[in-house]
DNA sequence: AGTCATTTTGCAAACGTTTTCAAGTAGTGT
DNA sequence: ACACTACTTGAAAACGTTTGCAAAATGACT
């Protein structure tokens, strides 16, 4: 009744000790399930924790050399759907195995990642999970020495040989894109790119320009456009796009959310998709297939990436001395409406005749 | 070179302290930038963290007594935009402060919400979010006695009375829906509802009524169909409406998830919206204003709220003898193309005399 | 030189667990 | 009854910090 301001100790160990008349270690035996613990004394110590309303003070357990239950994860940005969605397939996985989440975000800030990987590291999480675009990986090889459990999930297929890694065929998505599109008869391809410093913008980019140079197309760097990711990125680049002299027939861009911007300017045109303008994105978030018409991209198996870098890092934990796996799932090209053959064009005439112009 | 598979330690305050020839007492001084330590120490104990790499161990510097700057947030639903924006912006409020984030998703479970409560609570983190649509709420009680700092992020505006909340004019929100519809003209008005044990999801069926009273319009249960605040249940709540025999001229949707579903079975049967049909969703999550045509919805203050709640609970943590605020932000109805007064329906006659029928 | 206040230091006791060790208690087979 | 297991228990030592307390060192006055 007459607390002091400070907070109230909740029970201990100690606490349910005494309440149920054993030594604390008895206790932690039984909440440590334990064998050898009389039916008798657990009953005993059970009621009393029921009776107390006791619960286990993860830091101390932790401190003590138990587990911590607790997994790591660093991303670069909570925003992206396509972050959200890996976030939440790992939460998911994770829970099911009773872990709990420390979730830390680096708000784009490289230098952030190596700071919050320490800190969860040393005491707070039983291993880690990296969502970021890695290009130089400085701490990864301290954390492989310390032999401590961590799992990198990437949007790109680079990797530094040593760690653990969750990948696409990511590559082959674009590859895949670029094939489709030139089968239909698109000759003037423009692109929008990724974030300039992360791995998959220049992977998407390289693969653009290989796939014209393996159809014998000519590469016109007007037909590519910067982008950041983000959906303001991709309204200007479209809008470069369709503001061409000779404009694209086609658009494919870094990411879904650039492509739902690439509908807008070209809606507020009148261009219609896909009769005017044909156009894929990439990841297949959520309302790729709610949109008008629905886009054609490629899925990145999002929850499944999550899951499988989760289930990595468990075994990781349970058994540290595993070697690193490095998993590639596939990605695939969904195609819905939102591409067609250009206008003018008919599949009748073989496609290397077709009015191909460079600049 | 010869370790054992077990985890090498890393260096501890003691290391150090033995690194720089100092106790560690004085180590840990340093490390919480205490007065009264010699500078020359000062500066070879800040000689031997670097030499070492060394990082403090939150479990143990909260255990003893210190903070672990770590703040709990329980959501109960990580796939939901209106949870994604509103937790990224905590998270950014909170990383400016030097706060980590522990997340934990209840994934609909309502028991889990006290497990993790109790978990946060003892020892893990300083302070607790909650972003839960709760109903009776038994263990908040126990947070307020304890005097551990909390905060509330409620969609609905019903409150415990003694609990910190941060919450929107969501009532209100519902309200203007449907008064902005009745003035167009709109007789029938569908409407499709929330998760049943939300109790926003009341709130909003409740204003429904509510404001068809207050204009005198029946109120016809084939127009209310049960939703759960998902895209699929939309989809067939839509349908529902659509089917029948005298359909809706105007479907209000409890979120803006649902809203999109309805767009989707429109353009399935060639309903053209605004045209055929009127559409109202809300939160106003991001896609909304990228929908074709952009949503009508209620603007809820997602990133505000956020904000709002982390800064009340830093704000708690630094002096948890505060009393318990309550914030009420003010949502907004943003008007956008997905309205328009009925087919057959004048301006001009007035509002009383149009075709109600009941049922 | 002697007193005092002030700054600087180290020791030791928490914090709430897990875990090792040794000792105690039954339960068996002879 | 006796030795032998196998089960059951409690005491005590970690884990890496913070913090209260008291001792030591310094400096400033008399």
């Amino acid at each position: 009744m007459s607390d002091k301001p400070g907070r109230p100790r909740s029970a201990t160990i100690k606490d349910v000790a005494r309440e149920a008349g054993v030594s604390y270690s008895t206790v932690s035996r039984v909440l440590n399930d334990y064998r050898h613990v009389h039916p008798d004394k657990r009953r005993r110590v059970l009621d009393a924790m029921e009776r107390l309303g006791y619960t286990v003070n993860l830091q101390a357990r932790s401190l003590a050399g138990g587990r911590s239950q607790m997994v790591g994860l660093v991303v670069h940005d909570l925003g992206n759907p396509y972050t959200a969605q890996i976030v939440q397939s790992i939460d998911e996985e994770l829970a099911t195995a009773g872990y709990e989440l420390a979730l830390h975000t680096t708000h784009g800030h490289h230098h952030k990642e190596a700071v919050y990987v320490d800190l969860l590291t040393h005491g707070l999480a039983d291993g880690v999970l990296m969502l970021i675009p890695l290009g130089p990986t400085p701490y990864l090889r301290q954390l492989r020495d310390r032999n401590y459990p961590y799992v990198i999930l990437s949007d790109h297929q680079q990797h530094d040989g040593y760690s653990p890694v969750v990948t696409t065929t990511s590559r082959q998505g674009a590859v895949d894109v670029m094939q489709c599109l030139i089968e239909l008869g698109h000759r003037r391809i423009g692109f929008i790119g990724g974030r300039h410093d992360f791995v998959s913008a220049a992977e998407r980019l390289d693969a653009y320009r290989a796939a014209l140079a393996a159809c014998n197309l000519s590469f016109d760097p007007a037909l590519v456009q910067a982008g950041d990711y983000q959906y303001r990125s991709g309204y200007a680049a479209a809008t470069a796009l369709l503001d061409l002299p000779q404009p694209p027939t086609a658009i494919f861009a870094a990411n879904d959310l650039m492509a739902f911007a690439v509908y807008d300017v070209a809606r507020s045109r009148g261009i219609r998709i896909p009769k005017d303008l044909s156009v894929v994105g990439f990841d297949d978030v959520p309302q790729a297939s709610y949109m008008h018409p629905p886009l054609t991209t490629v899925r990145q198996p999002l929850i499944e990436m999550g899951r499988t870098a989760a289930r990595l890092l468990l075994q990781a934990i349970e058994n540290p001395a595993q070697p690193a796996d490095m998993v590639v799932l596939p990605t695939e090209l969904v195609i819905r409406d939102s591409c067609q053959p250009p206008a003018h064009f008919s599949r009748r005439f073989p496609s290397t005749t077709a009015e191909t112009k460079g600049v």
